[in-house]
DNA sequence: CGGACCCTTGAGAGCGGTCAAGACTAGTGG
DNA sequence: CCACTAGTCTTGACCGCTCTCAAGGGTCCG
């Protein structure tokens, strides 16, 4: 069982990043020794605090807390385009040397750990496999973002919602933040789910309603309970084959 | 103006990837030369026909036609997640080194282009602006999917389809694929054009009638023209930064 | 205790979907 | 060269999912 992750990761945030990575390529002590020294550990960042370029300039990681992508139109539509949960990268720009353009807001207290880039460079040289386990990390992102785009385009408001709290628990499985009884922290209001998968705010919450009556899921005061993986995974027709959990 | 890259190309589609590419990172002669031979030109594929995974193995490029990425869920509904135009990688997998899964088909008579990987590897090595190259056009192609998501998350359907035309418009233009006149071809049926901007094909149908009468383009047979670029440019509320065409 | 923010609920409107049928186009075979 | 056919485009009518507007209730915090 995923969850069982938790207690075996500790509660270190930076061996939690090392132990993501690793899930991407397995990562010798060698490897995970210079990670460790290679991340700087950043100060705490206040909610709903948005994350500038320069702010996560280097190499970015979220240690702990959560960040959203988000783009903001002139017409003031707001669009949430990619979550960060802790343990991933903040933005892949350092793959391809490019600037990130993606706006960022911080939705609850967060934490990030940055490497310089040119010890980046050197750690990548040192340690094939922390580059591939990068690469990984950035292929998972770009299927992430297709998976996005499918709810999007083709599914209902149920299983948009019920989709993406199915992918939540994997993601957080991962890095060991859901607990024994099926539920995890997930830091963003209504409102700001809405602008992820694309719906009103009031639907949201008519939506989550009907996941609540059927017993799939429940929710309080910013926690999610799954309460019947099965019947959610059915209800959001989904298949977390493209988080490639599963070496 | 961007569509002068016609004449200038010539008509050699593996120039035109060699072009593409060098638009994301300068590449001297010699990695030029190199490229031309690591290159394999495959075999003319008819319309409509769907790639497996083996059939763009290694590093695939698509010299010449039209290539989408979709999904078919399980209800039937389909939804396109990424158009290759010609010049473009059919996949970045070969960057992480992880298979290709999505599913992709033709639309138009295609032409492959393909290195293997071992190949790659080592002009990768010998020619690192060839691998940063290649590390910039994966991120373009993010960014082009993050755009995907803002539409169907956020735009209206006369947003979406403008959005759409106007990218391509700029996409083919970077290629010598678009006429002087103004116009490109779009080898893609209304239904298609459906499913990738998450609309049905009436609806697709109706809008693009409104495009038409405001006299922003005009279609004919697989063509379009654009009429009015500006015009086009506002009703999607398009910014061509994405693409990063212009360096 | 007051205020701000979030969640919740109701009512009505609209954008886009579905169903269905006709018109057009291109490719096929006689 | 001309039917014939299949796929695509187009149009109309109706439906429904989701949005917008609006107000009430909860909860947390100062």
């Amino acid at each position: 069982m995923s969850s069982l992750a938790g207690p075996l990761l500790g509660n270190d945030p930076v061996e939690r990043f090392i132990h993501r990575l690793s899930l991407f390529e397995p990562l010798d002590a060698e490897a995970r020794e210079a990670l460790r020294r290679a991340v700087n550990r950043g100060p705490l960042i206040p909610p709903l605090q948005e994350l500038h370029p320069e702010a996560f300039g280097d190499v970015s990681v979220l240690l702990s807390g959560w960040i959203c992508h988000f783009r903001l139109l002139t017409n003031g539509r707001r669009q949430i385009t990619a979550m960060v949960v802790p343990g991933d990268f903040v933005d892949f720009g350092f793959l391809s040397g490019t600037v990130a353009t993606a706006q960022c807001v911080t939705t609850a207290h967060s934490q990030l750990g940055r490497i310089r880039t040119r010890t980046f460079t050197e750690l990548a040289a040192q340690f094939p496999a922390i580059l591939r386990a990068s690469q990984r990390a950035a292929a998972t992102d770009a299927a992430i973002g297709r998976e996005r785009i499918i709810s999007l385009g083709v599914r209902t408001a149920t299983e948009r919602l019920a989709s993406i709290l199915c992918e939540l628990w994997y993601r957080l499985s991962a890095v060991g933040l859901t607990s024994a009884e099926g539920s995890y922290d997930l830091p963003m209001t209504q409102a700001e789910l809405g602008a992820a998968v694309g719906l009103s705010t009031v639907h949201v919450n008519r939506t989550l309603q009907v996941l609540r009556r059927t017993g799939a899921i429940s929710l309080q005061s910013g926690k999610v309970w799954i309460r019947d993986l099965r019947k959610l995974t059915a209800l959001a027709g989904f298949d977390p084959v493209y988080l490639s959990l599963e070496p």
